[in-house]
RNA sequence: GGUGUGGUAGUUCAGUUGGUUAGAAUAUCUGCCUGUCACGCAGAGGGUCGCGGGUUCGAGUCCCGUCCAUACCGCCA
């Protein structure tokens, strides 16, 4: 037997008892007569003490370690003469009797502590010692958690865990697919699932009308903090239900989750918004509702003053910014230069400061104050505000303001990591107009329904009404961020036909992508939909972080690459060769 | 594909107007130290200043190119 106890369970009452533990060397802190060793496992960090009382081969065994030398170290539990409230095992220690080393290590590129010396690149090479710190540790078990209380919960009200396949076929809408190169059909590729979309709705054919799966999703498109190619999702899928079902189903599936992974108690119903609205109070489809600061449209406001800029705009769109009066003009010239940049997009940037005794704005010039004092009441500002104002083509700026939006309330500091602020969001546009290629894309995917009162238009010959055709669609939001997407489905083959044709895909080409779903619709396909859930996503915002490299055990970077294995790289030949594959680019 | 930021000791960073031998902290090693827990004290070793080219008497510093990392935009049904 390696050890008796963990180095995260001894505690005063186990004082007096022999004990052997293992695991890595933390740190040693030799004070001459005698040496302090932190002894680390995943359970903790438990003190270990040699003193003049130990042999001489304990002695020579000590002097030899180092960091993150693997030891077993047997010895007695003792109260401390010091105590370190720190940790858990902070009132005891180990008088050694013996040590064993079990494994020397080199010296770690970086240190190994909450707090660690080393930049991200390096970690990522050393990912493996990088997730012996505690914060990776914690982040891990948080991921655990959720997806063991996410099964508990979805098994206990009857759903069905189903595995579907990775290896499947290509089919070129929405992301780029992963493909690989089949050796047994020359010239022939699987693709990785972007989601089991189409086989969680065949499921529902086959009759398995609550399914659920936490699955790997693969994206063969550009990276974020918040994105990787390979990530995973809380599939589900459901028979005979509305949108209500749905939203109250996962309404249920979170707020368990919440309750007992982070302890909190949500027993409000989360609050609900279109699509539209969205856009329209927050300039975004995933609004961030732990603050107000909602935009309000003021262009009937600033209308027959000979200011050129919003007489020409579209739009002209405010957010009132509490207590932001006391900007200095450098603070909103940085501001303003924020708002021009490329990736934000806005042409300028219009204050209005709202004092105790005057308003003040950047167009005093055009506004009497009276005008001004209209604009404040609208966005209702009072003393001490700054209302910011940005004027130009509606969609763009509506976006513009939207990030402004987040931008002004990170600034606040509005946007606390330990608050959370669930939104599901509806109503979303079935369809998008591309001019580069002149036809509609699905906003969510194709098999997604129009909601039924607009089924009228969705048949329609003209553009313009099947543009405004609304999806029985609805996103899961959380503090800005988009956790979880679904709809009520298409379960009808002549609507999933007449979607085909909306999208501008002949009858052979829908045949040939999607085959097998429209003939499996012909057996009898239930209503049915369904949500999926970004686990990832869901778990870095569980955990306080924005980025969800730390979520997962081993990441990508940046460029798609995992910098541990050196992935992905060239192959020999004789595999080119019988993967019917040319080399082009790179030699092993 | 684009924009910004960065690349200097094992690691994290500083490095002024282009000017002597490129510094700090931490890590590592050596010695001292019997109650430390960010131990302390004394000392030592450690550098292709990402790479290539250019300007210059002289480049970590300026210019051009390139690679890498990172955040964002495009993209992500």
């Amino acid at each position: 037997m390696y050890r008796t106890h963990t180095c995260g369970e001894l505690r005063l009452n186990n004082t007096g008892e022999k004990v052997t533990l293992a695991g890595w060397v933390q740190k040693i802190r030799k004070m001459g007569g005698m040496s302090f060793i932190d002894l680390r496992d995943r359970y903790g960090i438990t003190q270990l003490v040699v003193d003049e009382s130990a042999s001489p081969d304990l002695n020579a065994t000590a002097e030899k370690l180092g960091r993150e030398f693997v030891i077993q170290a047997t010895g007695i539990v003792a109260e401390r003469t010091s105590k370190n409230s720190k940790i858990l095992t902070g009132d005891v220690e180990i008088k050694l009797t013996d040590i064993n080393l079990l494994n020397a290590s080199q010296t770690p590129p970086f240190t190994i502590e909450d707090e660690t010396d080393g930049g991200e690149e390096i970690r990522a090479k050393y990912r493996y010692l990088d997730l012996r710190r505690a914060p990776l540790k914690k982040a891990l078990e948080l991921r655990h958690k959720m997806a063991q209380e996410t099964r508990k919960y979805l098994d206990g009200i009857g759903f069905i865990e189903v595995e579907t396949p990775v290896l499947i076929k290509s089919t070129p809408e929405g992301a780029r697919d992963f493909v690989v190169p089949s050796r047994m059909n020359a010239g022939e590729f699987y693709a990785l699932p972007q989601s089991p979309q189409t086989f969680k709705q065949l499921l529902m054919v086959a009759g398995y009308d609550k399914y659920f799966q936490i699955v790997r999703c693969f994206r063969d498109e550009d990276l974020r903090a918040d994105r990787q190619p390979e990530f995973t999702q809380i599939d589900c899928e459901m028979s005979f239900v509305e949108r209500e079902d749905i939203l109250n189903t996962f309404e249920g599936l979170t707020k368990s989750l919440f309750k007992n992974v982070l302890g909190l108690e949500m027993n409000e119903q989360f609050p609900r918004i279109s699509y539209a609205d969205a856009m329209k109070y927050y300039g975004s489809d995933k609004p961030d509702i732990r603050f107000g600061m909602k935009i309000a449209e003021i262009k009937h406001l600033t209308g027959g003053k000979d200011f050129a800029v919003f007489d020409s705009a579209e739009y002209v769109g405010a957010i009132c910014v509490e207590g932001a009066a006391s900007y200095t003009r450098k603070q909103v010239d940085e501001i303003t230069e924020w708002v021009k940049r490329p990736q934000v997009g806005a042409k300028g940037l219009v204050y209005i400061r709202v004092a105790e005794d005057e308003i003040k704005s950047s167009v005093d010039k055009f506004y009497t104050p009276e005008e001004l004092t209209a604009i404040a009441n609208e966005v209702g500002a009072k003393n001490g505000d700054l209302i910011l104002i940005l004027a130009g083509d509606k969609k763009k700026t509506q976006d513009a303001m939207g990030t402004l939006r987040i931008e002004m309330g990170n600034r606040l500091g509005l946007r606390k990591s330990d608050h959370y602020a669930p939104l599901w969001v509806y109503d979303f546009p079935l369809l998008e107009w591309d001019e580069e290629t002149q036809r509609f894309y699905a906003m969510h995917h194709p098999f997604t329904s129009p909601k039924p009162e607009d089924m009228d238009k969705f048949y329609s010959s003209n553009r313009e009404d099947i543009a405004q055709v609304c999806a029985n669609a609805y996103d899961f939001v959380l503090n800005g961020t988009e956790i979880g997407g679904g709809s009520i489905r298409i379960h009808d083959s002549a609507v999933q036909k007449r979607m085909f044709e909306v999208l501008g895909f002949g009858s052979d080409e829908a045949d040939y992508k999607f085959g097998f779903i429209i003939n499996a619709f012909k057996f009898g396909a239930p209503p049915h939909g369904g949500i999926a859930f970004g686990f990832d996503r869901f778990c870095a915002l569980f955990g306080g972080q924005e980025t969800i490299r730390d979520y997962i055990a081993f990441p990508k970077n940046n460029a798609g690459r995992d910098v541990m294995l050196d992935a992905p790289s060239a192959i020999d030949a004789t595999q080119m060769d019988e993967l019917f594959l040319k080399s082009t680019v790179k030699k092993a």
